[in-house]
DNA sequence: ACGAGCGTATCGCATAGCGATATCAATACT
DNA sequence: AGTATTGATATCGCTATGCGATACGCTCGT
């Protein structure tokens, strides 16, 4: 298998600081700015360099850090060259995770799947052009980047996302497509609309979704989605195996209806 | 196994917003203490809750969740009554692990760990006076908190905690016994300051530390420390089963090695 | 049908945060 | 070793900006 590059897939840019919306307090977007800053960082960075790459005079990147510091959200890292993001981060994702009623009944749900399948288990919810994950449940052997949780992945050529998008209007569906800046992730990946409406409408009639290297060469993963009020598809379960141990549609049969299942008992109509 | 009442334990309370220091940025530590009030909420808020229970102005409180709605750290609860959290958190969360060089190259460590042991496995990072999870690999049964990470427990009474402590000072020690306030969570919880120290001595022997039920009852845990630059411990590594499976001693005898072992693998003198 | 409570909007004033600049410390270079 | 470069910290005046107080419309619950 091979290493995903990039951190986090079509991360949404901090929404664009509205300077009409009279409303918008300017200091915490610019934290945000700040923050959204090591979506794309391989390395701790110094201030002048968060202060080039977001745009903002220097002095208010020093504030805006030392306030952060202050407060956990950044650190000095390790060596003591330049700052990254704080532990403080961890304990709103717990609040997320907690106060989310989808992922708490979600959880014992997975944990019986993970116990049937054996095979890597993830919750994804969805946020506009990408399924982030929430939950992961992780099998015998597995890479890094498997086990984070807040990873994200494109909705338009994933099984999470072609699940989703088969509970989605033809229109919504096209939108997705559309506004995705769809650069292949690894060489099998789907980029072409008509090929990414073909399998959605495939997913439509299965009620399932398959995919096989969209993310990661070797892989193979089936998506169902889970549905809240008014059949809307809030995001996904993922079910994925290595292509080494599996044939697809040996993968799919034996695994699609566990799937299915599972989401369809963490689903509120 | 008996449910954890809390969210977190020990959580420090947002940094006292320092008026006195210059750089700080009030609308920053605003925003910072709107969400910390979700540390101890157990459903959605409102903006007059949040506005009570932050102590803050309801214009303010209006303003800054309008903000961090745009910015997607907070978000409209399921049915449309409160706030809670927003999934960006996730985005952050992920960038503290992908940067955080520890918890990179402990994550191979861990699985492997995970692979002969069987059991629950988990990496908490020290702030402060607590522990937080940063990673966990779950056994085959679990709850649904044990998945969490950003779970946090304190470092007083926990395996890792002890395993940390062993390598402080004795003053240090004491200073941590001191400003934890040791509101037992368990019946079993050890409390007292000698009892405490005798632990932290015992650990300091073995190179390990081992507890019972001091947060969950019925479970038994080992903590290993990992240490950073000279020697000053940043976190440590758990093994955690039940009771209900192992005894304690056996449970040690067979575990014990095998967590040092991969503790000392992390680890950076 | 009515009231309580929640989210939204407006506006003037005072303050808080930004830009520009300077200083000190530590690392990189020759 | 001596210097140049880059990073972190600090200062200060001006103006934009965020807060308080208040008022309005809306949806629930009874």
């Amino acid at each position: 298998m091979q290493m995903v590059r990039r951190a986090a897939y079509g991360v949404r840019p901090v929404t664009s600081i509205d300077d009409s919306d009279p409303l918008f307090i300017q200091s915490i977007g610019r934290a945000a700015q700040v923050m959204a800053v090591f979506h794309d960082a391989a390395k701790p960075l110094t201030l002048n360099e968060i202060a080039t790459r977001c745009g903002i005079g220097k002095s208010a990147v020093q504030r805006v850090v030392h306030t952060l510091r202050h407060l956990g959200y950044v650190e000095r890292a390790e060596d003591d060259r330049g700052y990254v993001p704080g532990i403080r981060f961890l304990d709103n994702t717990l609040d997320y995770l907690r106060l989310n009623p989808l992922i708490a009944r979600a959880s014992p749900v997975l944990l019986e799947l993970r116990r049937n399948v054996r095979e890597r288990v993830d919750l994804s919810l969805r946020d506009g052009l990408r399924l982030v994950y929430a939950s992961r449940l992780q099998s015998k052997r597995e890479t890094f980047f498997a086990t984070l949780v807040g990873q994200s992945v494109p909705v338009y050529c994933t099984s999470g996302g072609m699940a989703v998008m088969a509970h989605l209007d033809d229109d919504e569906v096209d939108d997705i497509i559309e506004r995705s800046d769809r650069v292949p992730i690894t060489p099998r990946t789907i980029t072409e609309p008509d090929a990414i409406r073909r399998q959605v409408c495939q997913a439509r009639d299965n009620g399932y979704a398959l995919a096989l290297e969209q993310v990661l060469v070797g892989e193979v993963a089936i998506g169902v989605a889970i549905l809240g009020h008014g059949g809307r598809p809030l995001g996904a379960i993922h079910v994925a195996g290595s292509l080494a141990e599996w044939e697809a549609d040996v993968f799919c049969k034996r695994f699609a209806p566990l799937a299915v299942e599972a989401a369809g008992a963490i689903s509120r109509l």
